[in-house]
RNA sequence: GGAGAGAUGCCGGAGUGGUCGAACGGGGCGGUCUCGAAAACCGUUGUGCCCGCAAGGGCACCGGGGGUUCGAAUCCCUUUCUCUCCGCCA
């Protein structure tokens, strides 16, 4: 969430902000700022008559221990009074507070100056397009079947063992998963970002740092008996390291990657979209997390997107980056670039990474903070994170756009993880 | 799952009703000494909010929530978590 002091400091540059972003409610801008006020006031009187009890309970500690009883009880009768008023005051003033918190966790990120206006995502930018179209067959087979030919994916067993999305992979199949994770965390490691291995169930104050909770509780599955969330991406563990953490300037910037399995509910998907492993309850991901100087989180964010690029680039598919409008992006996101590649069978663009820059939106929540060498204030880190990249559409597309008559010939950086004789998936 | 112990500042650890935001030790930072370092010595060292141009001042916080009391780290209730032993187990 934003800062209350960012709020009072910047409404106009907010309210143009969250123009581009649509967002449907300005007024609470204004309902904001009466309520710090009103709180600030409950706060100023409540303190002035807490001091006040404070002193005279002091007051009858000294008197009782000199043996001035009498004088002692007689103050005492004067705290009656006020002990009533500061109760009074001091609910006033948690209401306030809760009011408060209450509006704030409404107003979403502001975008960057740079962020498109637009609703949808055809009002997105496009940033830059790179590799070869493939050409395929007429008779080109879209992944799904592919899994099936090559026994590589097996929709209906997950469906016996769990249910819709949860797709079986099998030999070669598996294997791919597996080189491809590798090699995702193998180029991570080597641009510098250390490998995480984090719990893929967080409890209820991790989901709130990272922002999934209270509002989008529907989309994560919940373990009630433990009151746990199975985690819908490896950002809120690893973002949550660092939750009530004070760092030194020093140590940033933080870079992290993670490997993990997501989970999520997706209620009310369906229709060709979700098709085979377009959209799936539970993939694999492998996840880059920054935590950054506010002044060079921009800077980051390119980085982040050169990285992820490479590897696209690296596994030959053509894809294009877009940059989301204001529309189209998230709540808690300033600044994010979409990551497409193109499925030749199924002739469309499948989004296969998601790279933002949160600002301190998320740190604020996290109360991430860094201290700058001999200052005495700790101040807000950004935070940023990106796909490096998810698993099914990639699987997606190196299936669909490398398939030819005599196999699937594989991407050449995987044939290391994959093994002798298994360049090519026959 | 059963039994017990505990949760205090950056860390260890004291504190069982009043002057305790918290002894003491360690660490960090600044200084003295030194060519420099170590040692020793001196000083300093939590977070949030509010008032104030500032200097400065106030309030809250000793796992979370509630209660008793003029006054709670300290007493009571409740909750979460951690540790130890037993059981189970990859």
């Amino acid at each position: 969430m934003l800062t209350i002091q960012f709020i009072r400091d910047s409404k106009e540059t907010i309210l143009e902000g969250l123009k581009i972003k649509n967002f449907k409610q300005p007024e609470l801008i204004d309902q904001l700022i009466s309520k710090d006020n009103e709180r600030r006031s409950l706060q100023v009187k409540t303190n002035e008559l807490q001091a006040e009890m404070n002193r005279l309970s002091k007051e009858i500690g000294v008197l009782f221990k000199s043996g001035e009883a009498e004088k002692a009880n007689k103050v005492k009768e004067q705290t009656t009074a006020i002990k009533k008023e500061v109760e009074s005051l001091e609910k006033a003033f948690q209401d306030s507070s809760v009011d408060l918190n209450n509006l704030l966790v409404q107003i979403p990120n502001v975008p960057h100056p740079s962020v498109p206006p637009g609703n949808t995502e055809a009002d997105n930018k496009l940033i830059r397009e790179g590799g070869a179209m493939p050409e395929l067959d007429e008779n080109a087979l879209p992944h799904w079947e592919l899994g099936t030919k090559y026994r590589l994916i097996d929709f209906e067993l997950g469906v016996k063992i769990t249910g819709a999305g949860f797709p079986v992979f099998r030999g070669d199949g598996a294997r791919l998963q597996r080189a491809l994770i590798s090699w995702f965390l193998e180029e991570n490691t080597a641009a510098g970002y250390e490998e995480i291995l984090p719990p893929l169930m967080v409890n209820e104050d991790s989901g709130f740092g990272t922002g999934q909770l209270p509002d989008k509780e529907g989309q994560m599955y919940h373990v009630t008996e433990d009151n746990l969330y199975l985690i819908p991406t490896a950002e809120v563990p690893v973002t949550n390291i660092y939750r009530d953490v004070i760092l030194d300037a020093e140590e940033l910037p933080i870079k992290n990657t993670a490997y993990t399995p997501c989970f999520r509910r997706e209620a009310g998907s369906h229709g060709k979209d979700v098709r085979g492993l377009n959209r799936v309850h539970q993939f694999d991901k492998v996840e880059i997390v920054q935590i950054q100087h506010p002044s060079n989180s921009y800077a980051a964010l390119d980085e982040m997107v050169k990285h992820v690029e490479k590897l696209i680039i690296s596994l030959g598919l053509p894809y294009r980056i877009v940059q989301l409008c204001g529309g189209d992006l998230s709540f808690t996101s300033a600044l994010t670039y979409d990551f497409e590649v193109y499925s030749a069978a199924q002739k469309r663009w499948l989004e296969v990474s998601s790279v933002s820059n949160f600002e301190a939106y998320q740190a604020n929540r996290l109360k991430l903070r860094f201290r700058e060498a001999g200052e005495k204030r700790p101040i807000l880190a950004h935070t940023l994170n990106g796909s490096s990249l998810a698993l099914p559409r990639i699987m997606a597309a190196v299936l669909e756009n490398n398939q030819t008559p005599d196999g699937i010939k594989l991407p050449e950086v995987l044939h290391k993880y994959m093994g002798k004789g298994k360049e090519i998936i026959r």
